[in-house]
DNA sequence: TGTACATCAGTGAACGCGCGTTCACTGATGTAC
DNA sequence: TGTACATCAGTGAACGCGCGTTCACTGATGTAC
């Protein structure tokens, strides 16, 4: 940016202030998680943070520009949790359903261990903030993930796609459309493209998955499906079987 | 409750103090609710709401013993305000999946008009603020509303129920009593009780429905099903479909 | 290798703000006789 | 109907708190010659 700073020779022995300042960045952020995890995300304060670390409020200035700053790096933090999370379960092996059950599981595990992490990324958005788009590739990794194992799914050629639900809905002009969109962001080449109503399918089972997770952790399911691991491990078994695994 | 309350004649004119309370108890819930639309329930203050009506703050006191009693009224208010949308649109005429669709729509269109109201009762739950028994009556009129349209989506005695889901998933022994209790909670005579297929059938679209419209309200479908209307009537048609409407 | 200078981390004080809640009080409204 | 007393609404000041952010500073670490 800054000529300055483009003087500086590329390949170059660590100092040790540069090694101090990467450790404290961090211990910042995982001082900020651990509040986090007690208080949630509106009663998150840098001050707090700060006298935890045994620092000064002002001194974390040095690293976060700002509150707003320090709460992308969680937001980008909790996506790439439960995105690693739902990759490695997908990686398992076993068939397609199976990691599909692994993965979902997976994800609400993640959830319940971490609910204020949860409902920062899924839940009401916190006042005032507003995401920076390097939040997005993170947020993408659950749905691609999901979209992976959707991409097994698909009916070899010649069967027409979910066969399964005859009767059911017939995906239409503008929603095909976007799932086309989608379908062609995801994989570049149009050739071996998601066919729209697998997608459409996909994208619902995401949305149902997050709605039960939701449900359960704020509340709604008090009184009625509670616990809900009966409830969630048949809807899982239900996705699975609208979608083709 | 006291003695010195019970001494009060049953009937008795009104007199113009009773009349301004209760207008005042209700004008500041409304102006509550209008400063609750526009900065959402964290930077919701007590002072700032007073402080519109020409008050000092001290006087709320005399209305709501405290805030949380004042956001428990906000919360009861919402959940009665999604419900009465949805009672009437059920209420509308049509067939059981004209009533289903105008229902969600309804639901949704309340959601999209008033975010804040909605995350309120549907996000992430305002930390430190437990709620109180008296939500949970207004928290089931949608519910109630839904599961009562799927009294009507029971097949004729004699046929399977769920017979369009050759190959789904059963509902297996702790989520089929779960299902069981709920139905007899709704019913009381276990005559002509839900039976538990169908009961989680609608639990699940109900999970769906509310799902899809945290999702919307909250981005998840920025850059994708954006806007989501073509999705959300799919998964209407969807869920009409699986539940048997 | 040694010295002069530049960079940077962390301090401490301050700014300016808003919040929920309590409390003693005044003055108006209602009640009992 | 008139008077004495009780009830209640609303005031204004205060308590005690915490917050995000800025800024001039000192002392330690790094760099260039």
């Amino acid at each position: 940016m800054e000529q300055g700073a483009a003087v500086r020779p590329a390949s170059r022995s660590v100092t040790a202030r540069e090694r101090a300042r990467a450790e404290l960045t961090r211990e910042i952020k995982e001082e900020a998680r651990r509040q986090l995890a007690q208080v949630g995300a509106a009663a998150l304060s840098l001050r707090s943070v700060a006298r935890e670390l045994g620092m000064v409020s002002s001194a974390l200035y040095r690293y976060y520009p700002s509150k707003e700053d320090l709460l992308t790096a969680l937001i980008i933090d909790a996506y790439n949790a439960v995105g690693e999370v739902a990759e490695q379960a997908v990686a398992g092996g076993g068939s397609a359903r199976e990691r599909w059950t692994a993965a979902c599981q997976a994800i609400r595990g993640w959830a319940r261990a971490h609910p204020h992490e949860y409902a920062l990324i899924y839940g009401s958005p916190v006042p005032g903030y507003r995401a920076p788009e390097a939040t997005i590739g993170p947020a993408t990794r659950v749905p691609l993930t999901l979209l992976g194992l959707l991409r097994e799914a698909r009916p070899p050629a010649g069967a027409p796609a979910g066969s399964r639900l005859e009767g059911g809905p017939q995906v239409g002009g503008a929603l095909a459309g976007q799932a086309a969109a989608i379908a062609a962001l995801v994989e570049g080449t149009a050739g071996d493209a998601i066919p729209p109503e697998a997608l459409v399918r996909g994208a619902l089972a995401w949305t149902q998955l997050f709605g039960l997770i939701s449900f359960e952790l704020f509340g709604q399911y008090v009184g009625s499906f509670d616990p809900a691991d009966d409830l969630f491990a048949y809807s899982v078994t239900q996705m699975a079987w609208l979608v083709g695994l």
